[in-house]
DNA sequence: GTTAAAACCGAACGTTCGTGCTAAAATATT
DNA sequence: AATATTTTAGCACGAACGTTCGGTTTTAAC
C-alpha cells in the first residue's frame, strides 16, 4: 500500500473514533490533524474539502460495520440464527468497538435538517444498512422461521427501533439493564411472528 | 411581565427552534442574535455563557413538553387511556410543534460523551420525562388494565424505544408508513401486558 | 419628572474554523 | 543515481466563534 493511502488509512481511523465520541459536525480538520499528529494542511491536502472528510469517514464507518456485523453474520444458517447472530455482533459492534456513540446514529440525528451531500450519503449508507438486515427477515421468513404472512418492513422496524432505544438507555441513560430489555424484547418480537407449526 | 423576561422568552423562543433543527451543540450566539434581530452582546447579557443558555433552552423545551404532552393527557383517565392520550400527544408534538427533530433526541446523542452541566442538565430531564410516562404505566397496571406482574421500567423500555424509532423512520428515512408502524407495535406490546380477564 | 436600574448596542479581544498558496521533504519511477 | 510525483509543512486569508467592556438608550421606581 502506497503512504498516502496508509495515511489516508490513519485519519480515517482517528476520525471515526472523533466523530463516534463528539459527532460528525464537530469533526474538525485542526482537531484531527492534532490527534493523527500531522499539520492542518497536510491533512487537509488528502481530502479536498470538509464535506469529503465527512463523506469519507462515513464510507469507513459502513465497511468496518460490514466487515465485523453483515459479513460475519453470514456463516451462520439463514434464518433466525444469522439474524440472532447479527444482532450479537451488532451489539458487540456499539459496546466494544465504538468507543463513543454510534457513528451512524449521530450523524442521521445532526444532519436529518442539514441537506446536502453528507445528508445524502448517510441516508444512503443506512438505508443499505437497514436493507442487509431486512434480507436476514426476509430468509427467516422463506426459512419458514418466521410466519409467512410477516411484514418484512414492519418487523425490521421493530427490530431496529429496539436496537436505537438499546442505545439510547445504554450510552447517555447509562442503565445497565438495557442489553437484557434488547435482547428479551427482540425474542418477543421475533415469538409473536413465529411461523405456525401446522405450516411447516 | 417585566422587558427581559419578554426578551428572554423571544429568545428561547427562536433558540428552541434553532435547536431543533440543527442541534444544541451548532447554536450560536451570533446566529441566534440575528434570527431575533438583537446585537449578539446585547442577547448574551441575558445569559451569562453560552452553557447557561443552552441549560435554559432544554428546560424551556422540558417546560414545553410538559404543558403540551404531559399535562392534558392527565384529563384522561387514568390507565390505558391516559397512556394512550399521551402517545398521541408525544406524536403531535413530534410532527407539529417541533419543526425540527426533538430536541431532546438531538441533546442525548450530542452529549452523551461530552461530560459537563449540559449534559448532566440534558439526563437529568430526560429521566424525569421518562418517568413521567412509566408512571402512566405504573396506574394502568394498578387500574387493571395492564397484567399485576408486568415489569413497568421494562415496558418503558419498549414504548421509548418505539418512540424513538418512529422519529428516525419518520425524520431521516422520511417513510410515511413510521405512524403506522409506531401504532401497531404499540398495540402490540399493550396487549401482551393485557391483564388476564380472571384476574379482575 | 427625576433618578436608579436594566436592557441593549458596537467594537474589539483572542481562538478556531475551512481553505488556498508556495515550497520543502519524502517517496516512487526509471 | 537522477528524475518525476506525491506528500507534507508553513503561512496567510476571511469569517465566525464566545466573551468582555464602555457607553447609550430604554424601562421601572419614586
Amino acid at each position: 500500500m502506497s503512504k498516502g493511502l496508509e495515511t489516508k488509512e490513519t485519519i480515517l481511523k482517528s476520525a471515526l473514533e472523533l466523530t463516534s465520541k463528539f459527532g460528525l459536525e464537530s469533526l474538525s480538520i485542526g482537531g484531527l490533524a492534532k490527534s493523527v499528529g500531522m499539520s492542518k494542511s497536510g491533512l487537509f491536502s488528502h481530502f479536498k474539502s470538509k464535506e469529503t472528510l465527512q463523506v469519507r469517514v462515513m464510507d469507513y464507518a459502513a465497511d468496518k460495520f460490514t466487515r465485523r456485523v453483515i459479513k460475519p453474520a453470514i456463516k451462520d444458517p439463514r434464518g433466525i440464527p444469522r439474524l440472532r447472530k447479527m444482532m450479537d455482533l451488532w451489539l458487540e459492534w456499539s459496546e466494544n468497538y465504538m468507543v463513543g456513540g454510534c457513528p451512524f446514529v449521530s450523524a442521521i440525528v445532526e444532519y436529518d435538517d442539514r441537506p446536502g451531500k453528507v445528508r445524502d450519503h448517510v441516508l444512503h449508507l443506512q438505508s443499505k444498512m437497514i436493507g442487509s438486515f431486512e434480507k436476514a427477515i426476509q430468509l427467516s421468513v422463506e426459512e419458514g422461521h418466521l410466519h409467512s404472512e410477516s411484514d418484512v418492513q414492519y418487523l425490521g422496524y421493530k427490530i431496529y427501533s429496539n436496537m436505537i432505544g438499546y442505545h439510547i438507555y445504554s450510552r447517555l441513560l447509562g442503565r445497565k439493564e438495557a442489553r437484557d430489555n434488547f435482547n428479551k424484547h427482540f425474542d418477543e418480537i421475533v415469538f409473536a411472528h413465529r411461523a405456525n407449526l401446522e405450516d411447516l
